[in-house]
DNA sequence: CCTTATCAGTTTATACCTAAACTGATAAAA
DNA sequence: TTTTATCAGTTTAGGTATAAACTGATAAGG
């Protein structure tokens, strides 16, 4: 590949980008994910639960189905993840109709009021490299890429 | 949690900030590598063998450690991802001093030629939903996070 | 009523990724 | 020279994720 002569090519150029931004992109999130897997460790809960945690929490009840949808996961992936912290004792699954309904044990209640809130503060340090007027940005940019693409897949 | 009554807190507001910043990069982050995998099957390639092919092919030869470092990954994953590559026949990896040297085959580079234009082009559509001057601003923004964390990791 | 479709969740095979402990080789210090 | 440190890469155990095939229950159509 030869990139000093290509990439005065406009289209060549917007094709770059892309390529580009997929890399710091992907960058990015897992530098993210291996520090939030880190601060997570104290409390022995991983990213991935946490995030079913704060998802059951916030919208309980919930199935499975709708929480992969939520989380933008296949259902095989929950049938996994919540067979694990329906055994730590975290979250009850109850059969109706042809549904498992989540919701959150006592226990898994106290976790959540206990690391929602560390893990907020520890997020939030985490984009402290951009200012709040930069993070709105971001935010939306975020927002509208997911927009277009839900749009696309109908 | 008391979503409306907590969140007129400005302290509270910009925690809640990190945390929906996080959830929105997750959620597009994992979809964008769905579709990656997808797109790349046609080729039998991963995403992941896609970025190590693009790695060693613009910047042979490399060192593993080098490579995981440019990848953001640990090294033992390294360990992994190359040995199945290597039995695909796509790199070598020679042995130098207490290191080992990744470059390309033959058969290494046709699939990488064939492969970067394709996925470049899928890439720029995957920023569609953003213009030109938007897709700046994220790459900006990314670069702005990326610098700031590793400042702090030092 | 019986057949067929659909739907929620599970299973299986495979790949990715980490942390942490380990191996074996080179380099530095005693 | 012997010991110790460091360094590149490997191994292991465990969690995360997918696609695709499967199960069993409900619903719809004949």
């Amino acid at each position: 590949m030869n990139d000093k002569e290509t990439s005065s090519l406009p289209s060549r150029h917007e094709e770059r980008l892309g390529l580009l931004l997929w890399f710091r992109l992907s960058r990015f999130y897992n530098q993210s994910l291996r520090r939030s897997n880190a601060h997570l460790k104290e409390w022995g809960v991983t990213i991935t639960q946490f995030d079913v945690l704060v998802q059951i929490g916030t919208h309980e009840p919930l199935t499975q189905n709708e929480l992969a949808e939520k989380l933008f996961v296949t259902k095989g992936n929950m049938t996994q993840v919540l067979g694990r912290m329906e055994e730590l004792g975290w979250i009850h699954r109850d059969q109706e109709w042809r549904k498992k309904v989540l919701t959150l044990t006592s226990s898994g209640w106290e976790l959540f009021h206990l690391v929602v809130p560390r893990q907020e503060q520890f997020q939030a340090s985490q984009f402290q490299g951009l200012n709040k007027e930069e993070q709105k940005q971001l935010l939306d940019l975020l927002r509208k890429l997911q927009q277009y693409n839900e749009h696309m897949e109908g």
